[in-house]
DNA sequence: ACAGTTTCCCGTAAATGC
DNA sequence: TGCATTTACGGGAAACTG
């Protein structure tokens, strides 16, 4: 029961979706003497593999044969293939039980043929070129599952052609892996990951920094494979690139502005929260929400001074596509039964009014219209009184007593007759008509 | 900026969509001796019309040829074309400027051909049979258009292949149009439209009541082509079948049960609400959004006991996907800078509890957690805090003195000096850490 | 039964055509 | 240039399939 987002989907070479278009841009890097006749080029898919029993099969469609053209600027020749398409070609066989991989972990060519002819006597030299490994899927939901496949492989083998690569995936240092995850989200973003960040990472990867090997490798699986992490089963890199996704779609000018720290523990933002102002808040993940989701933390103060620390239930894209984050952090209320309602988020962490840090996001009016022109003559209104939709908790009056408390206890008590007064105002209007 | 939504569209016969599937059951009504041949039937879309200018011309892509089945039950026979496809035969000439009319109103038929020999000497008879008229669309934004000219064929002529009928179309006498209105609803729904919604709709149609001819007729243009109505334009089909689109979609629950009034207009609304409780309040559709809203008006009492009505500004689909309806009523709220918030909405005209007429239909827990499950240990929270989504109008503080005017004066002005206090303790924040 | 995979198709956005 | 129409494709849901 949702609706439509922003659609605007990453860029991922090398992951292919049958039906969907690509476009293959091939450049001959040996120069040529000028031909008196036509480079003809062919694509092909998973030419010369035959031999790999449960592989699904696949078809270009499209002009898949085109001639080469010869640049202006340098000479070099290239040819670029556009709306190509794949499809399936239903075999016997194809894609059955036998199959040892997960359609993302299946690698598959792309080829390129062409003949050259040198020399009158007419020798025929074959050309060939491949692309790197390249993942077919069928829908966009295995889009993040076949790219942590094309990361992997690139990040650990320069083999041109180890379609095999997932039968025995190797190992990462964390130096590789933190490098590919940061370039994750500065080719979505202006912003890659900071070292802060990236330490909340490994240590999610590999345990606190104290108790690390510093030769500890990670393996595939606790990248790629869902980990059971305190009750939740969530699969490290489906977690960062839901993140990814939110970033893009709903936080990318705030994930710019440096004003998401993001990805760090609660006991870390705890802590650096410890001894700043109440009303002091930070932006972080949720690290068990799969479907990717943001959270603010922030610190008040007791009667005793003591710091108590709260974090509202992350915000999901539903939540951010209803209102974005910088309209929620400006409006969010703590609400209590007949309490004047308390918002509880102040400084940005460490100490930023937040609507210096976020003020030029917002985008609601909160001003109430002048009584006159609520007010139209003859009791009618004309117009429709404008609303806005904002996020509040609901919580125990006793957590707005802080304020409560200030007063002189005899306000406080004819508060709360007035309190029961309205009940019975409510009770009233029952019978009426 | 928005997101997905249940996605569930409306069966519509006669209107065809460009590469989505479709099926055709075709019956042969006159009972035939049994054959020792099988009769094949071919399917063909706008066989012999050829002399149209500017008219798309498309292919049947799929099994077009089947054989027909005798049924067991009755000994007809029949047959199911499954999983047709229609698309476009790009031609010279198709679809140009010459093209009398938009899409929308450019009939095409299905066409089902056999050949049936009887007698032993071959006497060949020709069968033929054709659909009532289609209109073929490419995008489903233009599903609303062209299911309004399916209802205004069928609604006005039994011609089986008028293909010509909007070069002039036919008017509506109303009492064939509001069934046919009042079918549209009865058909996503369980509820078609009451005489006092027809009259409503008849008002904008035909203008007030006491002012219609009985011998009025409905004019094509005045039904579906956007009209100029207190400076927004817009069209009176279109903004019927957006909200049909929003009942089926976000409303279903609510209209079933009756209890959105929907179409009655702002003075009708107000005269209904004019003596009733202060709360008390209806469901209208708005009547100039183009894309199908909802709004709640009702009615409060100023000092005076003067009637005053107010309508916030209309819910659409995105407002509806972020909270339901009963959801929305349920908790808004009328707020004022440093005022105890005021919840309007009371009764359902004519006097129902609101809790009871929308209580089924709540989801939201609106229950503040007992004060201990929010105090952990050590000051850590543990959980998140849960939030709620609602729907606020920010007024002015005036708007919310009627319940401050009940309180004892003192009362009053120590609450004032409280206001300026908390303010004054925000302000101290500023300067700390 | 079931999970991985594909198909279907709505609805946003962009491209195309006239 | 503007509007009608089509194409592209993400994403939700259903269908498929071993």
């Amino acid at each position: 029961e949702r609706q439509p987002c922003m659609t605007a989907n990453l860029q991922r070479p090398l992951v292919l979706k049958t039906g969907n278009k690509f476009t293959v841009l091939l450049r001959f890097l040996v120069k040529l003497p000028v031909l008196n006749y036509q480079l003809k080029v062919k694509a092909v898919i998973d030419k010369d593999v035959t031999d790999r029993k449960g592989v699904r099969k696949f078809n270009i469609l499209g002009t898949n044969t085109k001639v080469m053209n010869t640049e202006e600027s340098n000479g070099s020749m290239a040819v670029e293939f556009r709306d190509l398409k794949l499809n399936w070609q239903k075999v016997a066989g194809s894609r059955n039980s036998e199959a040892p991989l997960l359609v993302t972990k299946e690698l598959h060519l792309l080829s390129f043929e062409s003949a050259l002819q040198l020399g009158q006597p007419g020798i025929n030299i074959q050309l060939k070129a491949a692309s790197l490994p390249v993942v077919v899927i069928s829908h966009v939901d295995q889009m993040s599952s076949a790219w942590a496949s094309v990361l992997w492989y690139n990040m650990l083998t320069s083999e041109p052609k180890d379609l095999q690569f997932f039968q025995s995936p190797p190992e990462a240092q964390w130096s590789q892996l933190s490098k590919v995850l940061s370039w994750q989200f500065s080719s979505v973003t202006t912003q890659g990951l900071s070292e802060e960040q990236l330490g909340t990472l490994a240590d999610k990867l590999l345990g606190p920094e104290a108790e690390r090997n510093p030769d500890e490798r990670i393996p595939w699986n606790k990248f790629y494979e869902p980990q059971r992490v305190n009750k939740k089963v969530i699969s490290f890199w489906m977690w960062i690139d839901a993140i990814l996704d939110l970033i893009e779609k709903h936080l990318l000018a705030l994930w710019n502005d440096g004003v998401i720290m993001g990805f760090i523990s609660l006991e870390r933002a705890e802590d650096l929260l410890r001894d700043k102002c109440p009303g002091t808040f930070l932006l972080r993940f949720s690290e068990s929400c799969k479907e990717g989701a943001i959270s603010f933390t922030w610190i008040e103060h007791d009667m005793n001074h003591t710091p108590k620390f709260h974090s509202v239930t992350p915000y999901t894209k539903k939540d951010l596509c209803a209102v974005s984050l910088a309209d929620t952090i400006r409006t969010y209320k703590w609400m209590a039964a007949d309490n004047i309602p308390d918002e509880p988020l102040h400084f940005l962490y460490p100490h930023i009014q937040k609507d210096e840090a976020f003020g030029k996001y917002y985008t609601q009016n909160i001003e109430p219209p002048e009584p006159m022109e609520v007010e139209k003559a003859g009791g009618r209104t004309g117009g429709y009184i404008q609303k806005m939709i904002i996020s509040v908790s609901v919580v125990h009056p006793s957590h707005l007593q802080d304020k409560l408390m200030l007063m002189p206890p005899d306000v406080l008590e004819s508060l709360e007759q007035f309190v029961s007064l309205t009940d019975v105002h409510d009770a009233m209007n029952v019978d009426c008509q």
